[in-house]
DNA sequence: CGGCATCCGTCATGATACTG
DNA sequence: CAGTATCATGACGGATGCCG
């Protein structure tokens, strides 16, 4: 790792992140935490050597720590400290800047995590309600609010929206193709809250 | 250029910005157009040939545009594209994260420039007036407002701070070591509506 | 001197194989 | 599943040369 030495907030920041992958994987982190498998998987064209690397750096410098959930799962997951979570004003300000180059998917990966963690920089609206998509092999849960908080999973929501994953990604953007369950105005003002 | 191939604007943001010294030039521009060699003496290690090819990459991604400027100056430089300055959210955001990375100068460089860019993020009052800071080889303008403005050399204004680079540096953060000439209202509303 | 291009050594990255 | 080891390739850093 190459130092800028500059005495600047900017440069300091760049030498933590600015590898190669290392911004992607705090995106990845952002939701919740993830397995080394997990990461891998996600991330085509990032291989195992690196990845590792990429983790011993991250943890070294305190943005990222290994936790080992209780049992039964007794998996072990990293997961982002608060320095590391202070990274989503960045990664939210590179996604708004990013978006206006999201044309055609192409022969891009397509993963519908991306598409609910852009919910947070696109959500400008108000309201109250949870809400949880939920894709065949997994779900996220949206609290409304400010900030507008997306995570891993499902909890009690007051809507549920069900589909296949290119629906329900769709339907983030749009499109009014999934199974709506619930309160549907709460869908609707979150909805009506996007950008 | 490696491509992420992914459909996330994080990733296509990072496809066109994640290279090295990229982001350190858009912060560079960010004030004001500057000359090849400006940017070459002001980025230590960047070497020519990677200055080079950085702005043609830039250039092709609509990010700058090289301008010739009217005679009699008939300089060629650099400058952001409206493209280019969408990236100001980026560049300030890791700036606030690399903040706290900032403590002691070491052997790093030091540049007032970068301290004067810092002051847009920092900015969170209210009020009007113009200021200058003048240091003896160059000069920058501050305007109060929302957003703060900050730019290269000198305008008209209520305000004239006067110093060596470090000095003025200093005012920035907090010291007072130079000269204020002008509406010293001016000044101390700036300083209480930094954090 | 400003604005590059070329050459070369080094290091970061990518691909694959292998291990606890 | 969660990594380490090895090797090939490409990006980067440093010096130097070219040309108006």
């Amino acid at each position: 790792m190459r130092s800028y030495k500059q005495f600047c907030g900017v440069a300091k920041a760049l030498d933590v992140v600015g590898e190669r992958w290392t911004l992607l994987l705090v995106r990845e982190l952002l939701l919740g935490p993830r397995r080394y498998s997990d990461l891998l998987s996600a991330l085509k064209g990032l291989t195992t050597n690196l990845l590792a690397d990429r983790l011993r750096r991250m943890t070294a410098e305190g943005l990222i720590e290994r936790v080992t959930l209780p049992a039964p799962s007794g998996a072990r997951v990293y997961q982002l400290t608060a320095r590391g979570r202070e990274l989503e004003a960045v990664v939210l300000a590179l996604g708004a800047f990013g978006a206006s180059y999201l044309t055609e998917p192409g022969g891009d990966a397509v993963n519908l995590r991306w598409a609910a963690l852009s919910l947070k920089r696109r959500w400008n609206g108000t309201g109250e309600g949870t809400m949880v998509l939920r894709a065949p092999t997994r779900s996220f849960t949206i609290v409304l609010g400010a900030p507008l908080l997306v995570m891993d999973g499902e909890l009690p929501a007051d809507v549920v929206l069900t589909g296949e994953e290119p629906e329900l990604l769709a339907a983030l953007f749009g499109a009014d193709s999934v199974t709506v369950d619930g309160d549907a105005a709460v869908w609707k003002a979150f909805r009506d809250g996007l950008r």
